[in-house]
DNA sequence: TCCCATTAGTTGAATGTTCAATTAATGGTA
DNA sequence: TACCATTAATTGAACATTCAACTAATGGGA
């Protein structure tokens, strides 16, 4: 209450009033997109796009959940969703009986190459569109660094 | 599918990894430490700094819904339970019989004073410490073309 | 004046997320 | 070996958000 110093001055606050923007507003408009156009939640689509990526398209729960930004209780319920679609199936890790893997299915990799040129489509849109080259390097630079103080 | 062009390169794919991040992970920073020291989300927090700072410390509904970027809906059912504490009163617009005005209340205004100093002090430390001053002057600008973008 | 499309807001149900409790396996260590 | 703190994951209840349906007021036209 002492510290006037550690208020938001004109000029942070104009950066953080975007910043609560963007925060805000992009996942819902990536959900609303996959939502329409492919029946699933932008988390859903990074979920299987992070398998996809993964060694035999398959991650312990808690890994997946690392990368996905997202606690191991919400990705347990999202990925019981996409087993009862058949997009992905869980199975006991061989080497640690505490973990549980998730595979990829076929399914699930034709539903998320169906679900991704659209989705790729609106993230070029409203960023790469946006910004050139040497800019959208930058904002990925200062992004990553704000984002790995987050992670700690 | 056709068109090879329009994916992401490996650049793109590292800023957007970021900025996917940055967006899902902030809002969840924010809304802990909010919960555990002023018991309001980040959501709640944003209604009441945004009527702190209107006339009259009076806005509509639909635009408080804009500037806090969340639907009519959402606002609606926050606004109930703000309400439902004392923090806000609602009342009808005398110019405009659909129009529902709230304003924040001398409750609403200490609880916002209470929250406002421990939440700065994590805006700060997670944008402002890690970003110079011109960086972060760029990063606001650079987040709000994406914005205006988003918001169309 | 009388429509009626539009805008503003609320509500309840369906859905999704968090939170806390629980189960179970692991890896040290006494 | 027996203990137990830690890690991994799941589950159900509580809570929040979205979605669709609804009420009601407004502002133009015909």
């Amino acid at each position: 209450m002492s510290d006037e110093a550690r208020w938001l001055n004109d000029a942070e606050l104009e950066t953080w009033l975007a910043v609560i923007g963007m925060v805000t507003r992009l996942p819902n408009e990536l959900d609303q997109q996959l939502r329409r156009d492919a029946h699933m939640s932008h988390f859903e689509y990074g979920v299987l796009a992070a398998l996809e990526h993964a060694e035999d398209a398959t991650r312990r729960m808690s890994d997946l959940a690392y990368v996905c930004h997202g606690s191991l209780s919400r990705l347990s319920h999202v990925v019981r969703r996409l087993e009862e679609q058949n997009l992905i199936e869980r199975f006991a890790c061989p080497d640690d009986g505490r973990s549980t893997l998730a595979r990829l299915t076929d399914d699930g990799r034709r539903r998320l190459a169906k679900a991704a040129p659209g989705h790729v489509e609106l993230v070029r849109s409203l960023i790469f569109d946006e910004l050139s080259e040497e800019e959208a390097k930058e904002y990925g630079r200062l992004t990553r660094r704000i984002l790995d103080r987050i992670t700690k």
